[in-house]
DNA sequence: CGCAGCCTTGACAAATGTCAACAAACGTGG
DNA sequence: CCACGTTTGTTGACATTTGTCAAGGCTGCG
């Protein structure tokens, strides 16, 4: 693996405190590749064999079921993802594949169990991702079950606009029929959304986003910090 | 804490293998206490001042939004809910209010973090019981995203046997409409889904259902390990 | 240029939610 | 044990939301 890529990973929260040894044990075997865009990276079912590592680009995490298909998340970097099927030595639950060229570091899956079972600031890390982790799903549920699809796209313009910069004008950096299956709706129905937000101060011109009048959109969109808050 | 309580959530899979001082720095200050029922036991946004582990009766976590609620789990015995937040010293997600008369062990969050800075096999044991947690939470969202409401249904009556032990009749063992709001839908769309998978051979008479047509059913609900295995 | 994929729109269908009414089940206090 | 009120479950009628299908415009790329 090239230095860069080394560096990159060991300064990920997850690998950043454990002992030099452990690393090097958790890096025998792993590897750098580049991908182009839309290559599936794993599918759900296979065993996992490689913890992966999102070092440039992204990747989508989706699943399938009964000919339909959702996205799960997006995985962008630096990030590891399938951590947990990696630690529970499970078949993956969701597929990746890549949106985008990027590179990928691939961590032997044995190494991550056997490195874990022996280095306890590594356990305590694995301990603070995974709990993150699952905190994020939890919120997704949450925007779900509580939220119209109309109510979704709100908070999702409102929390991309935050992590933008905050400007009132930013660009969607993913497919309209991508965004319509991370919100869990159809790519004709996020269409009309984006019109039914028209009143509440919302102009959009192909992937370019204008929030002209931010309070009336969150008097519309009542975001929450236990569901759109990404850090707490 | 009485013996049999303390013995109780020393078997758990979570605090089993930790050192014996370990667990018991864990569980000074720790207490148990009975709850009728109905009782709400924590609100989402508290900060996390216990863990919580659950001796006898259930759980119900919840969560409300914009006047709206939601049934998000159910916690049975012998099982803690929220470790996640109290790892993370983050305000809870979800709000949890007992479903009958139950007794629940409190063990004070800082402990918690304190003895799992110490204690790498307690940071082991915590990963493998996070990583389960949030494979769950994710199978959940597979089916609230892939699946319809009677879909939904289905699978969830045919892992319910399953867990029963496969008998053709079973019990309910929860309100309705606490069923559908776990299923993400109103108690009246519940009452119109049992009734629209009686020609895929189902026979519901108040909490009890029967499956006259297993095959039938299963091959409605096309239930996958992936979404509907309590354990991979 | 021409094709393929994405986005949008309209018309329509299906799924789901809402409201109201009522019956059944439950718990409480007499 | 019964009467009473409350809650839950069911049903019907209807509204809203969401999905489906088909068509057409636009864009990017070979």
């Amino acid at each position: 693996m090239p230095d860069s890529a080394f560096k990159d990973v060991r300064n990920l929260a997850l690998f950043s405190q454990m002992a030099d040894e452990s690393f090097s044990a958790l890096m025998r075997g792993a590897f750098v590749q580049n991908f182009p865009a839309q290559i599936e990276l794993i599918t759900e079912g296979d065993p996992s064999d490689f913890l992966h590592v999102v070092l440039s680009g992204s990747v989508d995490l989706f699943s399938a079921w009964n000919g339909r298909e959702t996205s799960l998340a997006t995985i962008r970097p630096i990030s590891t993802f399938i951590l947990a099927a990696t630690v529970r030595d499970a078949p993956y639950l969701m597929s990746a594949r890549t949106l985008e060229k990027s590179r990928i570091a691939l961590i032997p899956s044995q190494n991550v169990r056997a490195v874990f079972d022996n280095d306890g600031s590594f356990a305590r890390a694995m301990v603070a991702e995974l709990a993150q982790c699952y905190r994020s799903v939890i919120k997704a549920q949450k925007d779900l079950k509580l939220r119209t699809s109309l109510e979704r796209l709100a908070n999702y313009l409102l929390r991309h606009q935050r992590r933008a910069g905050g400007a009132r004008s930013f660009e969607l950096e993913c497919e309209k029929r991508r965004l319509a299956s991370v919100l869990g709706m159809t790519p004709e129905n996020l269409s009309r959304a984006f019109r039914g937000l028209q009143p509440y101060g919302l102009q959009v011109d192909g992937t370019r986003v204008t929030i002209t009048n931010a309070a009336e959109l969150e008097k519309f969109a009542k975001p929450n910090p236990l569901i759109d808050d990404a850090t707490t």
